[in-house]
This record gives structure tokens, sequence and C-alpha cells, in this order.
DNA sequence: GTGCTTAAACTAGCGGCGTAAGTTTTTGCG
DNA sequence: CGCAAAAACTTACGCCGCTAGTTTAAGCAC
């Protein structure tokens, strides 16, 4: 085959189909190959709209950042704009946990992940953080959302059960958190939202605010 | 050559050489083929003494988990082990960044991981926390920890500083942060900290201890 | 309308990857 | 002493990201 009438690919299709194979299979079933023929076509076609496997990767994270809500800050209180972002962030990356790697790790170049940092340094700044805290609790958000998203704590736990009486005795019937997993990683990060806001607001309201 | 008088290599060395090369080069520098020319071998020697690559790579990640110091959770109040904890494995992770996401996102089926967990748990139980809550705040401070460690936020903003000024006005000179990449990591890492442990220690002092 | 450039598909192939299979030699034990 | 197990080796398979070169269609200039 040459040159279709009608182009087989587009960038959009080829993001849309990436992150469908990502969501689905996970970041190590995304091959240029098993993409190209998900998508009709041959592997190196691909290259014809993207320069890189990184680009498309890339682009996908691009895509997960831009649901993020970041318009609460427009209407809100400093303290639940920042509840609300981190819920919003946090449900999108629940929802696709299996590209969550590639944007805890990656820089924040992107457009969408520049933008969000513009939203929430602009309302604590506006809200009279100074620069150095502001910039603090921009990061310490993303810490908790990427933290929790990366690594459910409670998977991981699902060991043959004798083991742990002998030697780790407090872990007993640790291995039946794993059926609750959802609800614990849920429950504790909500624990950490509320336990940062509510700390950063006693001290915003002490007047601490750098 | 065939079998050798003295043998070339040991599990030890393996994951000696593997963690050096990783912590040097990063996690996509490790192929089976590098590390064994690394070690004055060819490739498939290795699986003499690892089924897979993937074992290597957990094994990398069990001997650093082992570096965190849980002693202090014997001699302290909760609160203060809690912390010294979180920051002894903060150091290791720091010391050890491109392994972190293995840790991340990986089960923490390993001895050293159970061992941690089993401390952690512990010491918040017989503190009189709930079971539940025990478990969300270690799974809570994991978030911070990993996530901290697995990107820098302040990285990534080392973009044409022109592009700022236009459309993101509060990033106005933030390709400046990466300079102070270091510092404000640590920052939000420590007011993390301080802000989670305070807080969990008024609801303690409070008596709300689920 | 006829040519020229560009775009978008193709095929072929390179070097590297993880790993399986089978070979050779040494060691250590019954 | 004989023999199984161990620890190195070589070879090879099928995947990977990606490059190079080819073919044909589309879009545009004159």
């Amino acid at each position: 085959m040459a040159r279709p009438r009608q182009a087989l690919l587009t960038r959009e299709r080829i993001v849309e189909a990436a992150s469908m194979l990502i969501d689905a299979e996970g970041l190590d079933a995304l091959s240029m190959r098993r993409l190209a023929t998900e998508l009709g076509v041959q592997g190196p076609s691909l290259y014809n709209h993207f320069a890189t496997k990184a680009e498309i990767v890339d682009a996908v994270a691009e895509a997960v950042v831009a649901e993020v809500d970041i318009s609460v800050f427009a209407d809100c209180d400093w303290r639940e704009g920042l509840r609300l972002w981190a819920k919003s962030y946090h449900a999108v990356l629940t929802a696709h946990p299996n590209i969550v790697p590639v944007l805890a790790t990656g820089p924040g170049r992107r457009p969408a992940g520049l933008a969000m940092a513009e939203a929430v340094y602009g309302a604590l700044i506006e809200a009279g953080w100074s620069r150095a805290r502001a910039t603090h609790i921009g990061a310490l958000m993303r810490y908790l959302i990427a933290g929790s998203a990366l690594g459910s704590f409670a998977l991981g736990f699902a060991v043959d059960p004798e083991l742990y009486d002998e030697r780790y005795p407090h872990l007993h019937r640790a291995h039946e958190l794993a059926a609750h997993r959802d609800a614990i990683d849920e429950g504790a990060f909500e624990l950490g939202l509320d336990l940062l806001i509510a700390g950063l607001s006693d001290r915003y309201d002490q007047g601490v605010r750098r």
C-alpha cells in the first residue's frame, strides 16, 4: 500500500489508541508494532506522525493531565480550590493508573501541566502565600496525589497468611487488606488531604504565610 | 570457558553491580548483557543465579529498602518514631532516586518491606491508633515519601523563559526553580511531614484515634 | 492539464533486548 | 571413582525502537 486516498492515521487517533492500550494492558503492552496493529497499520507508519515512541507516551500523558479540572480556583477560596483540584486530579489518576509513572517521573513541560501549575500557584499567591511557600504547597500536593496513585499501599500483602503470624505479628490478617484495597487507599488519601489543608489553613489564619 | 575453578558470580556481586549501574545510569541502562559485561561475563550466565531480570531488580530494591532505619520505633514516641523513620526513608530514596519507580509501583512482598510495615504499623497500633487508622497513616506516609522521591516538582520548568510571561504570568521566573530544585523539594517534604504529624498529633491528643 | 513537491503508507533491515536450549568443564559427594 | 549438579559458555528465537528507501496519492503552480 502506498499513500491512501483518505489518511488512515491522525495524531488524535494514535493518542487515543495508545491511551486505551495503556489503560487496558499497561505501559509495557504499548509497542509501536502493537499500537500500529491496533490501528490497522504497519509499525513504522506511526513515525509519519510522531518522531519517537516517547512523544506518543508524552501526548497520552498530556491528554490525561488535561482532564483535571482547574476551573475550581476561579470561584473558590484557596482552601476549597485546593481540595477540589486535588480530588479531581486524584480521580483522573485513579481512572488511568497505568500512565501514572510517566506523569510522576516526567517533567511538567507540557502545556496542560504548565496550565495546572499556573492555576495552583496563582491561586496560592493571590491568597497571600509567599512565593516560596506557594511552591512548597504545590509540590506537596503533587507528592500526595502522585504517591497515592502510584502504588496501592494495601496491595502486596496477599502472601501466605501463616507467614505473618510468626514473623510479623502486627501484620496479622494483613492479607485481608487486599480485599479492601480501594477503600483503604481512598481513606488514606482523604486523611492526607484533610490533614494538609487543615494544617495549612491554621497557619494561614494565624498569619504564617511563608 | 566452562565452569571456572572459582565462581565468577555470586548473587551479592550481581546485586551490587546492578545497584551501582542503576544509580549511575538509570534503570534503562540495566540490561542483562550490559550488567554481565560489567561483571566480566557473558549475558546468559546471570541466569545461573537469577531466574529473570525482574528478580535482579527486585533484589536491588530489597537491598535499598533494607537501608531504611526502622529501629527508631523501639525507643521513641510514635510521633518522633514516625518522623525519624520518614526522614531515614526519604534520605535513602534520595540517595537512590533511579530505583524509586520500582519501589513505588511494586508491591511490598519483600522481607525488608514487610519488616518495615510491621514496624510502622506496630508502633501505631501500640500507641492506640485503630487498625484502620494505622493502615491509613502508614499508607499516607508512604505516599508522601514516594511521591517526593519520584519526581522533582521543581524540575521541568527549564524552558524558554519568555514563554512564561505571556501565557503563565504566575510562573514568571519559574525557570529559576531548577536551580534551587533540591532546596525546594526538601522544603516541601519537610512541610508535609510537619503538617501531617502535627495534624495527627492533634487528633491523637483529642482522643480521636480512629 | 501537466508537472513537482510533499505526505502517508509500505517493506526491509539494524542492533539491542530478555531469555531458552544445549554444551563444556569443574566441583563435591556417595 | 563415578556421576550429578553447578557455572560458565555459544547459539538462537522473537520481540523491540527506529532508519532508510520505495511507492503512490494529494495539493499546488503555471
